[in-house]
DNA sequence: CTAACCTACAACCAAATGGTTGTAGATCAG
DNA sequence: CTGATCTACAACCATTTGGTTGTAGGTTAG
């Protein structure tokens, strides 16, 4: 799958800058709009109470971090949201849930090796 | 299923604590080394080229997004990682992913709504 | 053209972050 | 007991972050 060349792709300061967007209320709420629909920059700023110029900042982490995309219309600039990053992140998280998942069957393969079942001893050791 | 419940249940300075601890490559490895399995602060500060005060600032941060937990063991303190926050994090992310894909399929439904089919041509304007 | 609107960006500020060093309390080994 | 080890925590520093206000330029409406 492409999913996986793309978390191989991936540098120590993308993923930071994806979870870093990530770790802030407004940024998330800003996202989750963007990906209900596309909307301008100022239209998202109406949502929050706080300057435009805030708002703005916050579309601009959003942007470095690939989360979504900006596209100029006029006078104004559209949000696009880009799932693709997203599921990055996802599929990241899930990489190191796997981790845990190996640990439990090395620690089952452990047990089973020193319980060598009923019938077929310890006669392993070659 | 549980996971649901406790996704309701996150705060917003609960989800902003597990992705700002996601948002460093140092303590995601130190996540990732104590999945591997269970170690002592001094054992996993050995790998990087830092203080061993700035390792226990890290595990300090992702103990406070219950990514780990401590566990006093004599003098040691043995970090344990913690699946279920980053399960946690994990179901957030396809949670968002989820928007996406209704976005989708209701962007389909207007443009089913819109071309009746193929045979019945443009006469619905009632 | 003029006014309103949308955006960009700089300058500034307070607070948080990521690192350091230093000090001190427990615990273990000999 | 003594010394080495593991941890906790404070103080400090540079940088980043999240907010502000202000200025300026491009675009649209009337």
């Amino acid at each position: 799958m492409v999913v996986d060349q793309s978390l191989r792709d991936l540098s120590d300061a993308e993923i930071d800058r994806i979870f870093a967007a990530l770790a802030d209320a407004t940024r998330r709420d800003i996202l989750r709009q963007s990906m209900l629909h596309d909307q301008s920059v100022s239209e998202l700023a109406r949502n929050y109470a706080m300057s435009f110029a805030a708002v703005q900042k916050h579309v601009a982490v959003l942007e470095r971090a690939q989360l979504v995309t900006k596209e100029r219309r006029g006078r104004e600039q559209i949000v696009h949201s880009n799932p693709a990053a997203l599921r990055t992140a996802a599929r990241l998280l899930d990489a190191y849930e796997a981790l845990w998942r190996d640990r439990i069957h090395r620690i089952e393969a452990i047990l089973d090796a020193e319980t060598p079942q009923s019938g077929t001893d310890q006669g392993t050791q070659q």
